[in-house]
RNA sequence: GCCUCUGUGGCGGAAUUGGUAGACGCGCUCGACUCAAAAUCGAGUUUCUUACGAAGUGCCGGUUCGAGUCCGGCCAGAGGUACCA
């Protein structure tokens, strides 16, 4: 009974000493436990911590801590995602090495991980931009390369060019880029791409059997893989040539009033040949970004070529145009086009004064109703549409694609929307593609014992474009096959290569190879995988790709890398703004003073606007750093708040009141700790049925990551402790609250369990158990209705026959009052829970 | 544009998955302690109504004895949209 408070500032980090030297959490891999893989989403170096991250890591924390409370051998690791753009970006800004830059930014977030005392294995930590790290990238990219699922093609980029750059999407701001603010263009180049669209099918049906994703990833993959079946067939163009084209809605052909091609379609190009005014509108369809979202919603565009096509049922004679909203990449780059049953073939027909017929209606009746001002895309049967007339959409599917076989002008296809993966990247900071171009012999793979391909370090940033192209000697080397003089492939690789893998490189790390077999099947797959929804497609379908594509090649013996995943929500902060000379400025949270009322700005006083809560950005400074708020609290603290209230897979709004009550509570549960007393004597049956009631439930909640449902109970029985008398039983629920809590708030829990005078480490002690007989409650509330409207409550034994309650609810005199007489129709009896009195 | 998700008091949210809406926390109000403040402890806190009571889970409709939960249609916000990670 000495200390009143506990002190962070010297416990955090003495706990944080004891773990490291015990190596508490240093993962054996000849342990005869039962083993357990956690895993959250490494970070990207970018400076500092955020409170994303904090959040994230919390949760795979206290997953870890419980997982080894229940005696599992737990491997969780961190590691570095360390190439990427904004190095780069830095290097330009700053005139900083982009190597120097990661390396100091991963010093500084590996110390701030430290503070807030994670449980993690750091013998296994390195960073995808180790060379020992991306040379065995590089040499799986080989094997890949031999097993024939990589390969070149021409593809589109985003070409600034002022800078002589390629740009990335996001550097291109309202079709101009960022920096030079020139427009920007559409521009080819060769590049290299994985085979994932071989593995489609594979890709799709191994979702099913991922249960413990959650449903909403499983359908966003599912819909970006894109399946779908319909009918390819041949226009007979009047000059005699064909035009293949593909369609998803076969069954509306005699709706069909145009043909649309890509810009980049062989059509569109040999028109372009003989027609300056062709050739030009495919050069404004060059103007602008790539993006989907992009090409969508950019107004529609076409060019009418003059040339026609002959309709395969009707003879008819429909125009071809050029399109900008038809895409190259899907299908075969040409459509039929029907207004009235696709939203943008509608918009294209309003604008070019094409006819819009009807083929599909709501019913045969509705055959000649005129469209309101958009294209109907549902179900419906077939109008206006010859031997279909009266059929349902999907029977007249199947009749088009019958009669197209038939006639052998067309047949169904699967198609689908996913694309292979081009991984080039025309910039330096990334993983070096191995491959060498000679004249002589074409594309060599650089021969594995050369590897890994380094970066050279004397590039400069001062200019932009690939620093690798234009460095003196790099690129110059001799072919491997003939020796005569080659160059070197100076693309790298997509970042999103590098996070394909690490999660086997965690497993163990041979120096000879990208990873031990045996190892690797003793710790995958990954148990529990916590991230951001923001991954939910790309990064976790390459990942899922990519350890496919190892298994296809014989180097695993698993096609699943993540068991089960958890998507967690953002951190948020409201924002504080203000007009100045005539433009919104952002302050910080550590520059206002807020209260209930309203917020000012520390500095001179004056009012601030408080703005929507968001996530926090750097560039609406709504950002807390997590250092200054464990100065203050201590890592506990900030460990509770993240668990606390939000449902995890939902956004956390930050508030200084919340940290504030998080803090007042880490005191609060060191005054109960305090009173522990191993003497005490005596039971307590209602405190003990509330600690076992608790420890129960809290097993489930953990495992499912309902944290925020833990805390809630951590609070209900902390505060059914601090009411109740000393007693044996509150001295058992203060022990066990030191366990329960152990995994969320670390360092209280170890120096409360080391104060009450338990041996050993709690990270290491065993998770209490519950005891059944102790969960059952003897009575129960039960809900009295009338017509399903609550008119009074009673109390009943548990497990009371239902005439019981019937009886006990009409005896009600409030019932009595509702009923006022009327007739009893029915009585519905729930047993344990209401009484439902109809009338 | 398209795909996916979310919407409950002043705020974050809970609700045994169709059965007492608002657990728990924050904030606020009142009280105790204190010379005073902080900390701590106790009581109260969906809205309307003096009360009886009524309304209420983004909006409109439906199924049901009973809907926050299921169905249909909207609205708003968020994530992704293939070179941000």
């Amino acid at each position: 009974m000495s200390d009143t408070r506990f002190d962070p500032s010297t416990a955090d980090g003495r706990w944080q000493l004891a773990w490291e030297q015990a190596g508490t959490f240093a993962a054996d891999s000849n342990s005869d436990r039962p083993k357990s893989y956690v895993l959250e989403m490494f970070p990207y170096p970018s400076g500092r911590i955020h409170m994303g991250h904090v959040r994230n890591y919390t949760m795979g924390d206290v997953l870890a801590r419980y997982k080894k409370m229940r005696g599992f051998e737990v491997l969780h690791p961190m590691g570095w995602d360390a190439f990427g753009m904004p190095a780069e970006n830095a290097a330009m800004e700053k005139g900083v090495h982009p190597g120097g830059w990661t390396r100091d930014n991963i010093a500084t977030m590996k110390s701030q991980l430290k503070r807030i005392g994670f449980a993690l294995d750091w013998t296994r930590e390195f960073a995808t931009c180790d060379p020992e790290y991306y040379g065995h990238e590089q040499a799986l990219f080989i094997d890949l390369y031999e097993a024939g699922l990589v390969y070149r093609k021409q593809a589109e980029v985003n070409w600034d060019p002022v800078d002589m750059t390629v740009l990335a999407n996001e550097q291109v701001i309202d079709g101009k880029g960022w920096r030079s603010g020139a427009e920007v263009e559409k521009r080819k180049l060769n590049q290299w791409f994985l085979k994932i669209t071989q593995f489609a099918e594979e890709l799709l049906s191994g979702l099913y059997a991922l249960k413990d994703w959650p449903e909403k990833v499983r359908l966003m993959q599912e819909n970006w893989i894109g399946k779908s079946s319909g009918l390819e067939f041949s226009f007979e163009l009047t000059n005699g040539d064909s035009l293949p084209v593909y369609t998803t809605r076969p069954d509306t052909i005699f709706g069909a009033s145009f043909v649309a091609v890509a810009a980049d379609h062989p059509l569109a190009q040999s028109v372009a040949a003989q027609n300056c005014d062709a050739a030009k509108f495919i050069d404004l369809c060059k103007k602008g970004g790539t993006t989907a979202a992009e090409l969508e919603t950019a107004e529609k565009l076409g060019f009418d070529t003059g040339i026609g096509v002959k309709h395969p049922f009707t003879g008819a004679n429909l125009p071809v145009y050029i399109a900008n909203f038809v895409l190259m990449d899907y299908g075969t780059g040409a459509i039929m086009a029907v207004p009235g049953h696709d939203q943008r073939d509608f918009d294209f027909a309003t604008k070019y004064g094409l006819p819009i017929p009807r083929v599909v209606a709501r019913s045969v009746e509705e055959a000649n109703v005129p469209f309101a001002c958009e294209a109907e895309a549902g179900d419906g049967v077939l109008v206006n549409s010859d031997f279909l007339d009266g059929m349902e959409v999907e029977d007249a599917k199947r009749e088009v694609i019958a009669r197209a076989e038939q006639g052998g002008w067309g047949q169904g296809q699967t198609v689908w929307r996913l694309r292979d993966w081009g991984v080039s990247r025309q910039r330096y900071w990334g993983t070096p593609i191995p491959f060498i171009h000679c004249d002589a012999c074409g594309v060599v793979p650089v021969p594995k014992d050369q590897l890994p391909v380094t970066l050279p370090e004397d590039v400069d940033f001062k200019t932009p474009g690939n620093p690798l192209l234009r460095h003196p000697t790099w690129k110059h080397v001799d072919c491997p096959s003939c020796g005569g003089k080659a160059e070197r492939e100076t693309d790298t690789l997509d970042t999103f290569v590098d996070s394909s893998w690490y999660f086997l490189r965690f497993a163990s790390q041979p120096d000879d190879q990208p990873f031990d077999r045996d190892e690797v099947a003793k710790w995958l797959p990954v148990e529990q995988y916590i991230g951001g929804i923001e991954h939910a497609i790309l990064h976790l379908l390459y990942a899922r790709f990519w350890t496919r594509a190892l298994c296809h090649i014989g180097k695993l013996d698993f096609a699943e890398p993540f068991a089960a995943l958890f998507t967690q929500g953002m951190v948020t902060h409201e924002t504080y703004s203000r007009r100045e000379n005539g433009r919104d400025v952002f302050y910080s949270p550590s520059e206002v003073d807020r209260t209930s009322h309203g917020a000012t700005l520390m500095a001179d006083g004056g009012t601030i606007d408080i703005g929507r809560v968001i996530k926090m950005s750097k560039s609406k400074k709504n950002v807390v750093d997590p250092d200054a708020i464990i100065d203050r609290f201590g890592a506990d603290a900030v460990r509770w708040f993240m668990l606390s209230d939000s449902p995890p897979e939902r956004d956390l709004p930050w508030s200084e009141a919340g940290i504030e009550g998080c803090g007042r509570f880490v005191q609060r549960l060191w005054r109960l700790f305090d009173q522990y007393d191993a003497g005490a004597e005596g039971e307590d049956k209602p405190l003990a049925r509330k600690l076992h009631q608790t420890i129960a439930a809290m097993a489930g909640d953990i495992e499912s990551l309902g944290f925020n449902k833990s805390v809630a109970r951590i609070y209900e029985l902390t505060g059914a402790a601090e009411k109740a008398a000393p007693s044996a039983t509150r001295s058992e629920a203060i022990a066990a609250l030191m366990r329960l809590t152990a995994p969320m708030m670390p360092h209280l829990a170890e120096e409360a369990w080391h104060r009450a005078g338990f041996p050993g480490l709690v990270s290491e002690a065993d998770w209490p158990a519950h005891d059944p007989a102790l969960l059952v409650e003897d009575e129960v509330t039960i809900a009295v209705q009338v017509k399903g409207k609550l008119r009074d409550t009673l109390t009943a034994p548990k497990g009371a026959a239902k005439e019981m309650l019937e009886e006990m609810a009409l005896a009600s005199a409030k019932v009595q009052r509702s009923l006022d007489g009327a007739e009893i129709r029915k009585v519905i009896v729930v047993p344990d829970r209401l009484v439902n009195i109809v009338i």
